[in-house]
DNA sequence: TTTTTTATTTCAATCGTTTGCAATCATAAA
DNA sequence: TTTATGATTGCAAACGATTGAAATAAAAAA
């Protein structure tokens, strides 16, 4: 009852207020405009050079002015202003992250390990999406440039073919490094996962666990990791001395694509018993798809995906899948990003590609 | 084959590249500074105050200078340094979010919606994630006043029941948009999802479909939505005539929690018979739960969620849900914000509540 | 007492853009 | 020829902070 009274009291405060909201703000009218170095320096009949230097701790800086400044600028609430010093120093500890869809698990780890990084180095990000369209991600090389961004981070979309937009980054001496979806064609740093090393172990997998025709659900060939999946199942197979069959490779790389897909090839009286999926939602709609059709996973279907998604842990049965380590590849972009800032234009370029292993994660739907 | 053969003819290039990485950046040096208005005003001879009126289509400017200024600009591929606009007009023309966790996805959602309101107004989002702690959260005001952000859009973390940081946002007269998880201790604009007729209607649905005891998978209470959801239960007990029971209200508002829970109610003799769950993932857990407890679902057990989410629709069977519309909701604290930022001091300020109709999505689980 | 040294502090320019006001020029009116 | 008019353009200050160089004051040396 306490607590009531209590939440009571306080909402009648807030009805109070909410009727005289200028009661509150009236006073802040002197604080609409945020304190600067000037207000300090006429305060104390001081130039702003002093100031300036007094709180930055400079030793031509007697004590006794110096601790007046520091004291005063904490009475007052001093920020030092942002804009102003992005404008001398022509840098904005910003980095621009162009992304497909945040939506997607995958992206969504990736920028928490870009975060974490330049949270510590005192970087802000600033997000942009291209929704897996072209011309979206050129306006926003565009949005990037004017917003000044110190560097930027991308992963570009599936419609993605040619590469000037961020060729224009490059010109502008912005340091760009690529993440997942790269390109080779650009003098740029990568970060990507072991995708051959990764669809190889999976497809490996299945073939370990008894698979005699196993079908690929591939990504679009023209993304690096399209390509090197497909790669990496071929070899796999290859090393089993199983023939490669073209029609075994489909693209579905969506949930909805996927699970029609499945359905076509699964009706079929010689349908495959064994899936390697681009990405984790392609394997659960196969997954989905197989049950529909009365088909027991693993038992008649195994699945494996790739990703190591939440649903993956979520499905039923719980997917096998390839933990691609979001959250590291981020750090790991994000860090060399923050090299590149750091070392400037005096080193000759060189881009370097780093590669980040992975790893089979095996549940029950193989 | 054909497709392999490809593969290989480009890694070839893209070793024969990597060596030479330095030809192709080697011309880009004398484009290091950004060209300014500066550069076009000594290149023909005016100041740069006619160069900056001759941009804008200033009426002053003779039609010859225009064109003139105009034609030299496109040919050097002058930019207008956003920093400087920045610093004359105080204005950044970005938004901060804080929000707890990007990778939920009712709140990649809401990113989504923000996004597309700030991309249409030539504004860009800068992204803090509280990742549910009070303290980052702290961190993170501050780093949106130190970024000089014009507005902010917040969701707070579980955690936060102090509210005197946002406070500070507010005395700093930067406009402040609370959405989702929100507290009337503030004079803000909130906009939330109508959780309580949500809860409401899900309930009822799960009483109509027959269910006898209801359990409540629920949030934290210091949070509003936990309250409201709650509240929506219980009022749509009390209208069935169904007792409300202590008891059968669990805090269980993440998977792992959620399936923990749901084992230990499940496993007993009267246990429930329809589950109310504060998300999608703690509904879904719950399924899991009965499914391994071998109850069926929806025969033995009902269970509804709330979210929407992308799992509820892969889950199997696949989750009744509430729809909260995160996109709307995203774009609609955008919306408010932009409004805040246009009307500036001048208006009284009088803090509005938008609320964001809910919907019933009914699939197998009931 | 004068000069030199040292310790503090201020001046002024800079970053890139905008904008009120003054200045210049040519043309038209007186 | 002189003055008023209008059309263009330039000057300089402003936004807030930093920094090399100059200036001032105070203390030390001559």
């Amino acid at each position: 009852m306490q607590a009531i009274f209590k939440t009571r009291k306080c909402c009648i405060f807030i009805q109070l207020f909410q009727h005289f909201p200028g009661t509150h703000t009236g006073n802040q009218t002197n604080m609409k405009r945020q304190i600067t170095i000037k207000d300090i320096a006429t305060k104390l009949g001081l130039s702003t050079s002093t100031v300036s230097r007094a709180l930055k701790d400079h030793p031509d800086i007697s004590p006794k002015t110096r601790t007046a400044v520091k004291e005063l600028a904490g009475l007052l609430g001093y920020r030092p202003n942002r804009i102003a010093l992005n404008l001398r120093n022509n840098s904005t500890r910003t980095i621009g992250l162009i992304i497909p869809e945040i939506e997607h698990y995958f992206f969504s780890a990736i920028i928490n390990g870009i975060e974490e990084i330049a949270y510590k180095n005192d970087y802000s990000v600033m997000v942009f999406q291209s929704n897996e369209s072209y011309k979206r991600e050129v306006i926003n090389t565009q949005a990037v440039l004017t917003n000044r961004v110190d560097g930027v981070l991308v992963s570009f979309s599936k419609e993605t073919n040619d590469f000037s937009h961020f060729q224009k980054l490059i010109d502008n001496e912005i340091p760009v490094v690529f993440f997942d979806r790269t390109t080779e064609e650009l003098p740029a740093d990568q970060v990507v996962a072991d995708d051959y090393q990764g669809a190889f172990i999976a497809v490996n997998h299945l073939i370990e666990k008894g698979c005699k025709k196993i079908a690929h659900f591939a990504a679009p060939q023209n993304l690096q990791i399209g390509k090197s999946r497909l790669s990496g199942y071929h070899d796999a197979l290859l090393k089993h001395n199983i023939p490669f069959r073209h029609d075994l490779v489909h693209l579905a790389d969506t949930y909805e694509t996927a699970k029609k897909t499945a359905h076509d090839i699964l009706r079929k009286p010689d349908a495959p018993d064994g899936f390697f999926a681009v990405n984790d939602m392609s394997a659960i709609a196969i997954i989905k798809a197989a049950k529909e059709l009365g088909k027991r996973v693993p038992e008649d279907v195994k699945v494996v995906g790739f990703e190591n998604s939440k649903s993956s842990a979520i499905s039923d049965p719980e997917l096998t899948t390839i933990d691609q380590f979001g959250f590291d590849l981020g750090r790991e972009a994000c860090i060399m990003l923050l090299k590149r800032l750091k070392e400037g234009d005096d080193v000759e370029f060189k881009p370097i590609k780093k590669v980040i292993k992975t790893k089979l994660v095996v549940r029950s739907s193989t």
